[in-house]
Order: C-alpha cells, then structure tokens, then sequence
DNA sequence: GAGCCGCTGGCAACCGGTTGCCGTTCGCGA
DNA sequence: TCGCGAACGGCAACCGGTTGCCAGCGGCTC
C-alpha cells in the first residue's frame, strides 16, 4: 500500500504542468507528441496510475455498472451474467454484481447502495413495482432484462411465446390436461407464462389448471410434487429448478416420468440436461440477453429509448416429455 | 437523473457553514444536537445524499470490497458468495463480484479493474501464483481464501483432513486400489487434496493412481469417465462436478454406481444431493468461510496478520459409494 | 509586413466532501 | 470577578484529477 505517484509527480518531474499530464492521458493529442512520449516515460518510471475516484469526481463517470439478479444460484441467471462481463469487459468498465435473494426490499437496499457509484444498471428480473423501478431509472441509467418496463429500455425473451411453444408440444403429444406450477407472484415472467399458457390453452382445447405459487427452487417442486392431483398428466413449470424438484418428487413417490408424467421446465439451465429424464425446456438466448443489456447501457449517449426488445426462444425436447399414459397399463 | 443536493445547498438553506453540514453526518456528536436536527431537517427536505465518490477521494476508502472467484458457475462458490455478501452488508459495505473465469491472466486484468476502486480484496480460488497474489497485497488488505499463502490472511477448509477422511471412507469400506482424478494444475486444492490422499494412501495401505488434469466442470467429468482404467473400483474426484461428470459417464457405458465404482467428490455441491445416486462428498463450511473471510478484510485496522485459519472439513456419505463389487457377479 | 489561425502549455477554478486549526461563547470553579 | 477549558461553528486547505480560458509562438495568406 505504498503511497501512489499524483499527476502533480510526474508533472513536476517531467517539467510541466499537472494539466499536460493529466491531458496525456485522458485526451491525448491534445498535447504535443514529444512532450507525451516525455511525460509517459515519466509517469511508467514512477508507476503512476490515474486515480479512478478523483476521476470519477469531476467526470461524473465510474467506469462501473451494476447487474442485479434475484438470485445468484439460479443458473438461469449464469450466461446472463457472462454475457454481461463480456460486454462490460469489452467496454472497458467494470461490473458490479448484486444478489436481491428474491426480495423486493432487499433489492431496494442494494440499489440504495449501489446507485451512488454506478454509472448505470441493468435489472435481471427485478423483483420490484415497475414505480419503484422507474425510481432507480430517474437515478442513473437503466436496462430491464426479462421483464418489459413501458418506456424504459428492456429485454425479455419471448415467454408468451415460449409458454406457447411448450404447450403446443404437449398438446400435440395429445395432452389434454395441463397443469401450470407458479413462481414467485413478484415475477413479471411467471405472470406472461400463465397468461399465455391459459391462452395457448384455450385455441388448443386444452384445460389448464394453475398451482401454486411455489419457491422458484429444486424445493418448490418437490412440494410440487405433493400437492399434485393424481390424475395430472403433464406439467409447465414456472422453471427448470422446480421441473428439476418435481421429477424428483414424483419419482420418490414411485411415479414415473414420463411416462406418468410429462415436465416442461423454462430457462434451459445447465441442470437440465443432467438428469435423468432430460428435461425438456424453454431456451432463451440468456448469454446474448446479458450483452446486449450492457451495450444499451454504455452507449446510451442520447438517452434514444429503443421499443422493448424481445428475443425469440426455443423449445429443446429431451426426455421428459411423452405422450399421456394409455388407460391400460400394457403397450399396444 | 436530476442534480443531485450538495452540502453546500444544504448550508445555505439551513444557514451554517458546509464544514457543519459535512460534520453532522459524518461525525455526529460534534456538532450541537438542535443545529444537527435543523441540518438534517434541510437535508431531508432536499433529499441530500452524502456523494460516495467525494467522499471517497478524502477519507481514501470507497466502502467497496471485491470477492474474486474462480468461477461464478461453480456452485461451490455460492454460499461462501452469500455469506461474503451478509458479512459485508452487516459492515456497511458493498461487494464487488467477479469471475476469473480460471485464467489467472484474466484474474489479473480483472484485479487490475478494481483494485483501484475496492477498499480490500478476497481471493477465491485464486489461480494467480503467490508472488502475483503478494504484489496485489501491496496494493490493497487481501484476504485468501481456499489456499493458504504464506504471511497473508487466509482462510481455508482443511483440505487435507477432508482429503484423508474420503480415502478413509473407501479403505474402510474394503477398497483397495483408487484413482483419484485431478483438477487445475493451477489450484491449490488439488496439489493439497492429491498429496493428502497419497500419504493416506501409503498409510492406509491403498494403492492410490492420479489421472488428469482434467476441467473442472462436468465435461471434464465425462471425460475422465472415458479414460478410466477398466479396473478401477473407486475414485476420488477433484470437485462434485467432476465426480457427477463421471458418474454420468460411467453409467452411460453401461457401469454402475456405486456398484461397479464408488465415487467421492469435494465440496458438496447443492447438485450433489440432486443426482442419482446421491454424491458421497467432503463438505467445508464455505458459507461460514466466505463470512469470515469479509470480516477479517473489514476489521483489519491494525493489519494484524493472523496465522492462517483451517477449518474443519466432514465427509457426507450418500449413495455414491458401496464395498467393492465380488468376484462373482450374484450377491452372496 | 500586418493579420489571422492553429497548436500547445499553463493557470486556476471546480467536482463534493473532510478536517486541522482557530475564534467565540459560555459555564464553572476559585 | 477573573481565568480556564469544553463545546461548537466557520475558514480554508486539501484529496487528485479535469477543463475553460488565455497567452505565446510559428506559419501562412494577402
């Protein structure tokens, strides 16, 4: 923690005044190329490194941005928030990441701290009113990520689509029945799947039932799990964590997926394709999402509010999805 | 976005000097309790907030302390995240987290980043080399975590002990030879965890064979999965990553476990308990870790070097692991 | 040869707090 | 009544850069 060198350093020992030095580096050709090379060669020699707070001071600019996530286990959240680094790295700013734990409030307190020294935020399914929201934005610069806030600028996959996707495969493996298992109530994604799945739902013939809410965890679909009626056939989970919880579940229960039970899941996490049965899910292009937050975010020169970007999703069939079990237990 | 209040707006409404406006909230006691509850009676009308920035370039601390993992996807990580970040909200301060992305290159431009703008450091995992690790000390307090560097606060599970009692585990169940598959030649806990199980090895009478390195992750896993000697009865894999990875790769050859291989990770992953069969694995109390890790930073008035502090490690016993498969194929 | 312009470097104010030092006021003991 | 110290508020310097403005200088045009 040795005292670091000043400008006024390697002004004064390089000849000149702390403003050439200072102009060396951040705006440079401004100033005489010789005496640039003079004044780089100086400052390298006593190591000196412009001081990022006193900068921030005057320019009113950090060189940070901030990504706020509801939960940092969601691996949901995981290319999101790789995507974002990428971009802030590229950039050349630095990324602040914060945990809300699924709380509104405790979102707000993490704002409350992080706002102060950002130059800007992105919000990754923010758990807060859309006025509160709007209350951070007036603050400092803000993107919405998996959630469209009007007149704000956001990016969210296409969960209606997505949500429709889902049940046109059950349906055309010839479920007529479909239970939809709730997020968390503050989730503005978990409100488009219902909303869609129940449309999807009824231009299908399909009758949709809805429980919950439960957890978005593994635990919240093993509870699930419990609570489903007996005669349920195939499911759309809020996300792949409680599809995960509710195979498992069943499963316990000496159920059988898929052949009792067909899961769909949303997000695609990593997971997914790690248990046994596969789980068949809704992919959303996360890792693009988190980049292009960043983006929108650093070159926001003319405050240009773009229209609400939605990315397209895919469904990705594995093996939890099948055709509903005959009324005889034997095959055909 | 709107101008922000400064002490100066806040003086001139309420009729004293800036300096007493500074000091009724940063020294509260020093100034008189009426002209105090006047100050901030302003204050809340104007909606002041102290600048961090400003504040920051006087009193040389920022309030930011940055946590370096090796990897955000690696769920190991994420309760030493949590309990790094209530530690630090409990100090008052913000945390700053950020992926390695197991580069030690890539650490040390993200050090580079925010070093400048942290009050202090924890290093998770670092991949750097302790001479890199030192040099970042004398910059800014560090604290190490999951390795121990010599004159530098660390914090680490006693990877030995963990290492010793899987090894421990096997021998006792009647396992004879095991295969222990290694991780990033660059970690710190693999050269421990490897030594360990080799000296317990020779002790126990076990005849212990390395293979790898490999990633990680659970490719890395799979991978190893399909380079393992036919022979092989028992393993004890780098992380649970790589232990599920094999798990899955043997099953999918067509082996069993833990009938044909008994498998053993490290860390306890929250996936170790989701898999089928359940992962045998040495837990550490990373939460508790990362805790202590942020305390230590915060609390480092008087730069104290504390010996390096091991904590103790215990072996969860789940499915993954049985006595080793007879000759004869039929139970006894 | 006068006028003008672009290139450079320096001066000094400023960003928004913090803090050492000083002067005033006031209470209290001698 | 005088002296002394504690309490309190203000002044101004300072943290380390940034930047508007100005002046000197050399070159070019007419």
């Amino acid at each position: 923690m040795a005292k670091q060198a000043t400008i006024y350093d390697v002004a004064a020992l390089a000849g000149v005044a702390p403003s050439t030095v200072s102009r060396t580096f951040s705006r440079p050709g401004r100033v005489n190329a010789e005496t640039a090379a003079r004044v780089r060669e100086v400052a390298a020699e006593l190591g000196y490194r412009t001081n990022r707070i006193a900068q921030a001071l005057t320019t009113a600019r950090t060189g940070v941005v901030a990504l706020t996530v509801s939960d940092i286990g969601n691996p949901y959240y995981l290319e999101i928030i790789r995507g974002a680094e990428a971009a802030a790295s590229a950039a050349g700013c630095t990324m602040l990441l914060s945990d809300s734990r699924e709380s509104a409030r405790h979102e707000q307190q993490v704002l409350e701290r992080t706002l102060p020294l950002v130059d800007g935020l992105v919000l990754a399914g923010s758990r807060m009113s859309d006025t509160a929201i709007r209350a951070a934005a007036r603050q400092r610069p803000v993107v919405v990520l998996n959630r469209v806030v009007t007149d704000l600028p956001s990016i969210a996959p296409d969960h209606a689509l997505g949500a429709r996707s889902a049940l046109e495969h059950l349906a055309g493996l010839g479920h007529r029945r479909v239970a939809y298992l709730a997020g968390p109530e503050a989730s503005w994604a978990d409100g488009m799947r219902w909303r869609s799945v129940l449309e999807t739902g009824q231009q299908l013939g399909v009758k949709v039932t809805r429980l919950g809410p439960y957890p978005p965890t593994v635990a919240g679909g093993s509870r699930a799990a419990q609570e489903l009626p007996a005669a349920t056939g195939a499911v759309v989970a809020y996300n792949d964590q409680v599809a995960i919880g509710l195979v498992r579940g069943i499963q316990q229960r000496g159920g059988r997926v898929p052949d009792d039970v067909s899961v769909v899941g949303f997000d695609n996490i990593f997971a997914a394709d790690l248990v046994l049965p596969g789980l068949t899910t809704v992919a959303a292009p996360a890792r693009e999402m988190g980049a292009r937050a960043v983006e929108t975010l650093v070159s926001r020169e003319g405050r240009t509010y773009e229209r609400a970007m939605v990315l397209p999703t895919r469904l990705v069939v594995r093996g939890s999805t099948a055709p509903p079990r005959r009324k005889s237990t034997s095959p055909a």
